[in-house]
Order: C-alpha cells, then structure tokens, then sequence
DNA sequence: GGACAGGTTTGCGTAGCGTGCAAGATCGAC
DNA sequence: GTCGATCTTGCACGCTACGCAAACCTGTCC
C-alpha cells in the first residue's frame, strides 16, 4: 500500500511523542493554575511554573504565548462539544431550540465537574487582567457555533447576519449564566440559571411581570 | 465661604492641569493609532509612540498599562451615552425597546463620523491580539447597561439576573451589527443592521422564513 | 508676589516578558 | 542502525512595565 507520502506523516495522533506534548502541556497549565491561585498572576513567573513543570523557560514560550494563555489555556467551553450537538438535534427543532439544548447539556457537563471552571474562575475574579484573554476563548467557541447554525439553516454565516447574531447572543447568555452561577457560590443550579436565560431569550426579552 | 477643605479639591476639572492631561492623553492615543495603522502593533514600541506625543516613556505608562491600552483608550463606545439615553426614556417603553432605542442612537452617532471607529477596526482585524482588549474594554458598557436596566425595571441588577442578561445580550447584538458593517466595508447602513439584529431579538431569534 | 501642598513628569534601575537562532536530544519510519 | 523530522534547550537581545526619588508645575492661601 504505501498510501502515505514520507513526509506527510506528522504523528499518529497517540504515538509516544504527542502523548508527551500533552503530558508536557497539562502540566504546564496544572502548575500554572496552581501557583496562580496560591500567589495571584503578578507574583508568579514564567519561569517559576516551567521550573514546577520541568520544563525549560523557553519550552514554556513553545507551548504557549503568555502566562494568561496557560492559565486560561484549559479553557473551558471546547465549542466541539457544542457544534456536534447542533448537527446531531432533530431538523424539526428551530436553530434557537438546538442551541439551547446544546448550551443545557454544556451546563450540565459542567456541573458533573465544577471544581476546574470555579477555579479558573476564581482566579479570574482575583485578576482583572485574565478577563480579555477568558472572553477571547470564548470568540474561538462563537465562531463555529455561527458557522454550525449556518450550516443547520442553510444560511451562509459569512454573508447572512442571522447565525452570527445567534452564535453572539447565546455565547453572551452562556457566559452570564456561568457568571451569575459562579458570583452565587454555586447556590443555585447552572443548568437552571442557563435554562431562565434561554427562556428569556426565547420570548423576546419582555419585562419580567 | 471657603467651604472647600484645603486638601479636597483635586482640580477644577477644567484647570489648566486637567487640560494638559487631555492634551497628553489624546496626543498618546492619536500617536498610537497613526503609527500602529501605518506599521502594525508589533512594529511600533512604546518609546516611538511616546517621542512622536513629546513625553517620556514613563509619562506613556502612566497613562496607559501597554501599547493595547493606547490603542483602544479612545474605546468607541462610551456607555455614558446609552445610559442617559435610557433613563430618558419614556417610562412605557419596555426595557428592552428602550435599549433597542439608545443603541440605534449610538448607531447613528457613529456613523456621523465613522472615520474614527473604522480606523480602530481596520486595525483591529490586522492585529488579532487586540480583538480581547476590544471586547474587553465593552464590559464597563455592559456593567452600566444592567445597572440602568435594573434602574428602569425596579429590579436589583445584583440579584436579578434579568438586567444582567438583558445587558449582555444587548452589548452582543450591538457588537455583531458594528463587526458586520465593517466586515462589509460599511455598504449597509449601520443604523439598518443594528435594527434588524434588535428586531430578531425582540421576537425571540425564530429561524428566519 | 512668595510660599506651601499636592500633583505630574522624568530618568534611572531592574525584574520579567517574548522571540530568533542554532546545537543537541528524542522520536518515528524504514 | 540510520536518517529525517520534531522537540527541547541555552543564549542573546530588545522591549515591557513598574518602583523610586528628584525636579518641575499648578492651585491656593496669605
């Protein structure tokens, strides 16, 4: 057979190398996060958490870009989730249907395993200057969920404006779901206060009685 | 008379020396823009930015946290405006009319001197890494956007999460309609994308027929 | 106009950030 | 085992960002 090209191989996906970059990359972020939410960003160096992930300082700078995007680097929507989501719901549900569908299971996802989210988020609360970069991820996650309601509409995300309106607006709800969530000490249900969210979106956004 | 205690009087908010910082200020933000426009934001440091406004590079960081900080310090949206424009309202408006109204002010008010807000986003959409700082800088909208909704709806922002969302979204919606215009080479008017995105919230996102 | 208090600018020093480059180590395929 | 590709590392360098203290400017009071 030989379908392969030489050099058109970069990595089996699990060879022995790529198990070691994501080794390498974990530990970079688990170092990071931890010293960060011992010690607040300012009062960690780059070179504190590569020495913790034993890595050189210019391995660190490999990985990531900046300090912020090792602690955000986690992230926490991957967006995959999301927009597999949106192909697999019934055609039957409108766009805005499946969104919500997909944003409730997201929710509940997190609630299965809240520890990693309120830690980032607590340190991001500690650390004005984290906030821009968390935003920033969540524009990577807005992007394809635009393009996928796209696709689920049979609208053209790159010339009709209503897919990016709803990828926008859902991630805007999302994001004050899990704030609001989060500002609560975790009182109430994250899929309950997404849920409220949604509905609201889902009449117009009337005055509440 | 000499109400005013010796040490309690910062300055007459049009002194002299009030003056010179605005001058300082927008001769750092317009030296900022001019050159990174010309160069890109990596090829323009701190130090040109500061000679070509005639002070230190200790004065720029006093000013400013970095070079995005310039850039986007003009901010394109005040928020003072759209919260004024809310309290006058007439009170039988819903509140999310009378956003929809205040945002189709700012509309218009842009595109009265659009020149400004283009430069910003022509440089923004070359330079990646300012797109957080953008949005960023969009959050003290949304923050006194929920607090005068919370104002109009007699509902306490801090608790309620209907201001909170009613902001978001809104600041969202406001964001989508200004990137589309520009991703558009403003062919469309501004004031009609933001009408229509806001109309498509009113009724809920429905798929469009 | 002189003097004082508080605010602003500046230069200096310094720790840390971020990147290009080239040498060496490691891995994958044959 | 060998060879090419990839990853790590040290080194060097320029830029960023801030603390500090001296010099300077402004507003006010007498």
């Amino acid at each position: 057979m030989a379908v392969t090209p030489p050099t058109e191989r970069p990595a089996n996906a699990d060879s022995l190398r790529e198990r070691k970059k994501r080794v390498t990359r974990t530990a970079l972020i688990d170092a990071a996060l931890r010293l960060v939410a011992e010690r607040g960003l300012t009062q960690v160096t780059v070179e504190e958490i590569s020495a913790a992930a034993n890595v050189s300082v210019r391995t660190f700078f490999n990985y990531f870009r900046n300090k912020e995007d090792a602690v955000t680097g986690g992230g926490f929507i991957t967006g995959e989730r999301v927009t597999t989501m949106l192909r697999d719901a019934p055609p039957e549900l409108s766009a805005m249907a499946a969104v919500r569908r997909a944003m409730l299971a997201e929710a509940q996802a997190v609630e299965e395993n809240p520890a990693e989210l309120v830690r980032l988020l607590s340190i991001a609360d500690q650390t004005p200057s984290l906030k821009p970069q968390l935003i920033a991820a969540g524009e990577a996650v807005q992007r394809d969920l635009a393009a996928a309601v796209g696709e689920r509409t049979g609208l053209d995300s790159s010339t009709d404006g209503y897919p990016g309106l709803v990828a926008a607006v859902s991630v805007a709800a999302f994001r004050h779901a899990v704030f609001r969530w989060h500002e609560g000490g975790q009182a109430h249900s994250l899929t309950e206060l997404m849920d409220e969210d949604f509905g609201h979106l889902a009449v117009g956004l009337p005055d509440p009685a």
